[in-house]
DNA sequence: GTGAAAGCGCTAACAC
DNA sequence: GTGTTAGCGCTTTCAC
């Protein structure tokens, strides 16, 4: 519980400076300085620095992060823009990005693209905010992302491969393919057929127009790879509209693997992309590497089938 | 401790400062800076503005929003703290919220209990550099909000009561509940169960347990309202394994609607809740209100019933 | 109508 | 080992 109800509180304490601490433990400002943000340079008497801990105690110090960052020219913050939060893809790669951040000190700063849009993003960022920006999946149409590069801001584009920039890192969309195939050969598939995938990601409309597509083409395929859960909804509820049955008639297996699936009827087999550590990733990279350097990395830790219930041996 | 920085700024990228723009304009600084922010009480003669506003676009000067900040005391920046982004509701909250904030010139800085928790965060967060926190469903434990709080930051709780402090912005789920109620009531059920509800949201083998109980206890309700749709994956999963058939032998509602419920089989009957509308309240109360006035305010726009196929009429 | 001066709170180079 | 000196880039009185 709080300590002190909100209708009570005194009157606003007078914000502790670095000063304030260095005049109580009677050192200059600058020790006090080092001694927060532990600079290994910094030789101290033991006897100073614990009067000096015992002062930020006292006082509650804490740092003013904006007058740090002005000084250091190093915000601690990333910038990461996303399509839509609700976007389950999206969330993970969110969540894997922070965890990241966190680990390296930095905190982020959201945006997404129901908002009012990149470009007005990066306007109410401003300068010497951010250290970087992660898109993700974001077609870069704007001329944004050179304005960034001329102040400075190193940037990465995540799940999407990005033209001839080549600042991305994206899944093994192979690997997994690769993964589904091997899966079904391996129940005794031999004619296997993909559905197409959109950049920007499947819709329930999508897998139901490209399912019933494909049923009007007659194909003889008698197992098939969707791009994607949400395109798999879909195209699941085309067969059944259908009267087709899965895995009776046809097989099918779902790329980027993601909760719904196995709540579907049947529980849909599909295979894992790592949207989590393609947000870690994409943090480590921004940080570690220039604004400078192509970056261009295939993630392919943890691509992996998840056996359901929508694949079985062919009739 | 101090992240290695990405991206040195390129050799000719000098930054454009306030007094470039004012020395090319042959102004001074502070009148740039009112063009710039916009000041109302600024009475500039047109040619002079006009001077001004060529200087910025010539030199393409962004301004610093850290140093902006640092003087004015504010940052423009909102903390929202979520207990895991993957989680539905709260990814529909964050997206309510960073539509509001960009509507107010505001950006989040978010972070999430996956991470190393709100301790850490807020040390990350250090001193000056949000206006305010938003939480969601956090129980609050530690002393982190009372230490919020005598710095002056003012905090919300969203989505869940909390305490004695009544700052917090709740979901109308007596609404909900009473809607769910109607509904079934008009199918004609008269014996209606409630499964019951846990603080920190139901998860699949809580729904499934939940529905165990229900049937064990030989209960003669013919519906039965679920606190989620995470719960209500369980319970429908609960009652396919006893080969009890929904709607025809039982009717559910979930509250609490989110997307996979369309998918499920049955498509789930459910109660929309506006996790969105939560969260953008929750921004425009926290910028409204000081730190020091009670809110708790219940949302109840949007709260609908949305029929799909679990429920129907009593056998 | 416009300008001058004084910092916001901190860090970094260098002095002693 | 610890202090001095300069700002980072901006806003805000207040002066003229």
């Amino acid at each position: 519980m709080s300590p002190t109800a909100p209708g009570r509180r005194g009157p606003r304490a007078r914000r502790v400076t670095l000063a304030d601490v260095a005049a109580r433990a009677h050192v200059d400002p600058s020790v006090v300085s080092k001694v927060v943000s532990g600079d290994p340079s910094l030789r101290i008497r033991p006897e100073t620095r614990r009067r000096v801990l015992a002062a930020i105690r006292d006082t509650g110090y804490r740092p003013n992060a904006l007058a740090r960052s002005l000084r250091s020219a190093r915000s601690g913050m990333l910038g990461m823009f996303v399509p839509d939060f609700t976007d389950a893809a999206s969330a993970r790669i969110v969540a894997g990005a922070e965890t990241a951040a966190a680990e390296l000190g930095m905190l982020l700063v959201t945006g997404s693209n129901t908002g009012p849009g990149l470009r007005r993003y990066v306007e109410l960022l401003g300068r010497g905010r951010i250290d970087g920006l992660l898109l993700v999946r974001d077609e870069q149409g704007s001329g944004v992302l050179g304005e960034l590069e001329r102040s400075g801001v190193p940037w990465l584009l995540l799940d999407l491969a990005g033209g001839q920039a080549r600042r991305h890192v994206v899944p093994d969309d192979e690997r997994a393919a690769a993964l589904a195939v091997t899966h079904l050969r391996s129940l005794g598939h031999r004619r296997i057929a993909q559905l197409p995938a959109r950049r920007a990601g499947g819709t329930h409309g999508h897998g139901a127009t490209a399912m019933r597509a494909f049923l009007r083409r007659g194909s003889q395929a008698t197992a098939v790879i969707v791009p994607d859960v949400v395109a798999a909804t879909g195209a699941l509820a085309a067969l059944r509209a259908v009267g087709r049955s899965v895995p009776g008639d046809l097989s099918v297996v779902a790329l980027r693997d993601l909760p719904p699936a196995a709540d579907l009827t049947p529980p849909l087999t599909a295979v894992r992309t790592p949207f989590g550590d393609l947000g870690r990733r994409g943090v480590e990279l921004l940080v570690r590497t220039g604004a400078d350097r192509p970056v261009a990395e295939v993630v392919s830790t943890g691509v992996r089938l998840v056996e359901r219930g929508s694949t079985g041996p062919p009739r």
